[in-house]
DNA sequence: TATGAAAGACTAACTAA
DNA sequence: TTAGTTAGTCTTTCATA
């Protein structure tokens, strides 16, 4: 991870669909090694995937949740992820134990995400937060 | 925003650099349907960037970030989003302002970015998350 | 929806450090 | 031995009918 390969990232988090020959001109190099660092960025998973950030909804909320102590949170976390409005599944540190960031039609579509997590016996509490406005670096 | 819409980002979301022939042929149409289809999510901002999600430290974290209520909080989150480190800046409901996803080198690097938040004007105060494990959907 | 042209990515052989 | 370059080939995209 040397300058180059940040200076080639943070293009590609911009716009990762720039062709290689783009990317070279740009930092300075040659199309070959702009594949070979791309390459390499993917094997040492440094970049995890190529994906596409969507807003599908027009509800973007942050969903606390606090889950038994008994319980294997990753599990629960497991779940989460496979509804289909849900973004990520964070386990973190703190007052709850997961976060799941959602984005869902509209804000009843939000209030079914909560019921049903709060219906799981795995469930202690839930605590959800709007998110009004987002910056992406 | 129909069924085969949806197909076609659920395959984006997992590997943006899918061929349009392939994601055609998985969905059961043809390739100018989905360059169509793709096209016009983006035109429609459904699709905001083609990106590629990274891992560039060793520790995520959320830091939620209370504001002065007589500062404006969306020229705050503007100024978090330049630094490097920080992936996205929401704003949110409840009892914070902000919430910073920021992707680090070590906690050290974590502490000096809270530092830096706090020695703001604006800024009231900070709780901060590690983030300990992550799913993408 | 089919097809050809243009653009981009990939292979492999080569060079330099 | 590793990183970078380059020319030739293959694949994908794009525009047209």
């Amino acid at each position: 991870m040397d300058e180059l390969d940040r200076q080639i990232l943070s293009i590609l988090r911009r716009d990762a669909r720039t062709p290689y020959t783009e990317i070279a001109d740009r930092v300075g190099t040659s199309e070959g090694t702009v594949r070979n660092r791309v390459e390499s960025l993917v094997e040492d998973g440094i970049i995890e995937r190529f994906t596409v950030a969507t807003s599908t909804g027009n509800v973007k909320s942050m969903i606390e949740v606090s889950v038994d102590v008994n319980v294997d949170t990753g599990a629960v976390a497991d779940r989460f992820i496979e509804w289909k409005e849900v973004d990520s599944v964070w386990q973190v540190s703190g007052d709850e134990d997961l976060v799941m960031v959602v984005d869902a039609a509209d804000t009843e579509r939000i209030n079914e995400l909560i019921t049903r997590a709060r219906e799981l016996d795995e469930v202690v509490s839930t605590k959800t937060r709007l998110i009004l406005d987002e910056r992406l670096g």
